[in-house]
DNA sequence: TTTATAAATGAATAAAAATTCATTTAACTT
DNA sequence: AAGTTAAATGAATTTTTATTCATTTATAAA
């Protein structure tokens, strides 16, 4: 008896964020997919169901791939900067190593396959990044603002600049990092 | 002889929008689209050759627009943290107001249609910003680092506002736009 | 009015993509 | 080594989507 390959399945998601990434989630075919993991289309739907399927697993292995990143590193214990700085360049560090992972989630927003309620279970995940600024409100560190303009900043700004340093094709360096988190601090800093 | 109603292309472009918004690029058909415009499927193609011609030139025209409204207002002879600080709001507002077009380019930058050329088109309606952005570095009132940087951050973070407002069913009121002004410019000045 | 011209229509066709399935292949069991 | 089972294949089929075109409709000029 021939063994179901689990490793199989990454080589699909891969595949499909390489070509989301390259063509969008429009342009990315179940055949293009097939062809780039380098297996049959039919062997496709032994693992998936169908397109959808395969959209809504990979989604949701990405958004638990990105949360567990997030805290990597992360001391409690340590001076509130120091925390928000690990977490911070985490969530920079992994959008531009995982930038497929990047485009394929902002696809995925405004694709047929995700629903609301998708939407908002992704969302719970950024919980324990809430707690940490609501300390840094309370070490009146940072400002006294919605947490979730605080949020907003810096997931959105991470997110740009993977944007722009993957399209730029610029290098995160020591330096890059250094200035950024800068303006970052700088940002929400009291 | 019938006249062809340029007011049409606006329903067409509307339409497109308004799915593309919903669904995405993927899955906005041109039967869709001719729908919600409310013409003949046929009509579409008198208008437009094929998808891609609609796609294009939709993307060209919220280039066109965008470009046209970051300019509003602001007065040259103005202090510089006036002058940002218009620009600033006029790029939130309207990727608020026009928060279709503002998911359509995202979607765009992923798409098989638009080339590498068109996308550094439209990177030099930039250009008037980063001007703005040296003289800020000349006179000292802002961080003297790559202005790459800077204007990443400065329309990154409206984006991710905008976006963020407009899932979370925000307004934009005028209290929300001084606090992330606030942030913003902290995140920026020397 | 009548005629000419171009726009609009939407069913029909073509093209592309998703999905199935009869057959083959590989790996394990006895 | 033969038998058994499930995975893998990819051509064939179904479904969806893009595009065409013969026909109708609206407008302007004669």
């Amino acid at each position: 008896m021939k063994l179901r390959d689990e490793n199989k399945i990454n080589r699909i998601y891969k595949a499909t964020l390489t070509l989301v990434k390259q063509n969008g989630l429009a342009g990315t075919t179940m055949q293009a997919v097939a062809k780039e993991a380098k297996i049959a289309t039919g062997t496709l739907y032994i693992y998936f169901e169908n397109k959808e399927s395969l959209v809504i697993s990979l989604f949701n292995e990405c958004i638990k791939e990105s949360a567990a990143v997030v805290f990597k590193d992360y001391e409690m214990s340590a001076p509130f900067k120091v925390g928000f700085r690990t977490i911070w360049l985490n969530v920079l560090k992994h959008k531009v190593s995982h930038f497929d992972q990047t485009i394929f989630l902002e696809q995925c927003f405004h694709s047929p396959f995700i629903d609301d309620n998708t939407r908002a279970e992704a969302k719970k995940l950024l919980l324990p990044l809430r707690e940490l600024l609501e300390r840094g409100k309370m070490e009146e560190l940072i400002k006294d603002i919605d947490t979730f303009w605080l949020v907003s900043f810096m997931i959105g700004y991470a997110n740009e600049i993977a944007k722009r340093i993957t399209y730029h094709k610029k290098k995160l360096t020591m330096e890059t990092l250094d200035i950024n988190f800068q303006i970052c601090w700088d940002g929400i800093k009291a």
